[in-house]
DNA sequence: AACACGACCTGGTAGC
DNA sequence: TGCTACCAGGTCGTGT
């Protein structure tokens, strides 16, 4: 699930099922933190915001409910907040009836609530969005020349560029034609320009098809809906030189490319 | 500072 | 069919 765009496909959905409603109940099971219970109940919701890929509701008061997907989880609103799956970690009934659940197969999800002063605080760390006018060239060459971190684990440092994981991460590289492996400082002006164009054009893309997913009815199988030239593709022949994908470990993490296209 | 690795968790699947 | 081993879209803490 849980990259940029699938983040903000999320909130897009979750906006016209739960702005203005009051949050009566909680259920925790897991992944929640009991504040969700003490702080968040009561209060109304009145913004649904996104960082990188938190996802942050906002309620009277000054008090946000600050959720991470992490690698499993997904949020999403029901009409009937009894009506809720066996699986749910969180259940937040809401003023008319409905609910918002928390679901998550791993349990790895997080969500917890506080001021949101706070909350803010600590997601100033976060680099900037990557479709934002933050994201420039000059802001990517400056940061690029003070890290020798390869370029594929530059790109998924969230204190660089917030909401990039592995999927997008290496779409990128291969769309602007990057080896993940080289160090981010070695690119040149240009390479860096490439990486960047690439990088607010997979992002946009699978915003855009993101959403459409999340718009209809049922579940969605997440990136699959995007056209993956790399990721997962490992043995199979590169669709611009048909070369084979390649797969190697980068941080714990797969990292797939194109040898041929990838210098 | 940069990197590697284990932990957190469960479910799906490839291989035997 | 059933078992095992490994893999997974993320992050954090610890150790080198």
């Amino acid at each position: 699930m849980p990259e940029l765009p699938e983040v903000e496909a999320v909130c897009s959905k979750l906006r016209p099922a739960i702005l203005g409603r009051r949050i009566i109940a909680a259920k925790l099971f897991r992944c929640a933190t009991p504040s969700v219970e003490t702080e968040a109940v009561g209060r109304r919701i009145e913004r649904v915001d996104r960082k990188g890929k938190h996802i942050l509701l906002r309620l009277s008061e000054g008090v946000t409910v600050h959720t991470h997907l992490r690698m499993s989880g997904n949020l999403f609103a029901i009409p009937d907040h009894r009506l809720h799956s066996a699986g749910a970690r969180v259940v937040l009934g809401l003023s008319g009836g409905a609910g918002l659940i928390l679901e998550d197969p791993r349990a790895l999800a997080r969500m917890d609530a506080r001021p949101t002063t706070e909350i803010d605080a600590e997601l100033a760390e976060l680099g900037p969005e990557p479709l934002s006018i933050e994201f420039t060239l000059d802001w990517l060459a400056g940061e690029a020349k003070r890290s020798r971190q390869p370029a594929k684990l530059f790109l998924m440092d969230q204190t660089r560029i917030a909401g990039l994981g592995n999927i997008y991460a290496a779409e990128s590289l291969f769309r602007a034609r990057v080896d993940p492996r080289q160090p981010i400082c070695k690119l040149t002006r240009r390479k860096l320009a490439a990486l960047h164009g690439a990088i607010v054009a997979v992002l946009c893309d699978a915003v855009k098809s993101a959403v459409v997913a999340y718009s209809g009815p049922g579940e969605l199988r997440e990136a699959e809906t995007f056209p993956l030239s790399v990721y997962d593709r490992e043995g199979q022949a590169c669709l611009t030189c048909r070369r084979k994908i390649q797969r190697i470990v980068q941080g714990g993490r797969s990292t797939y490319f194109c040898p041929g296209c990838q210098k």
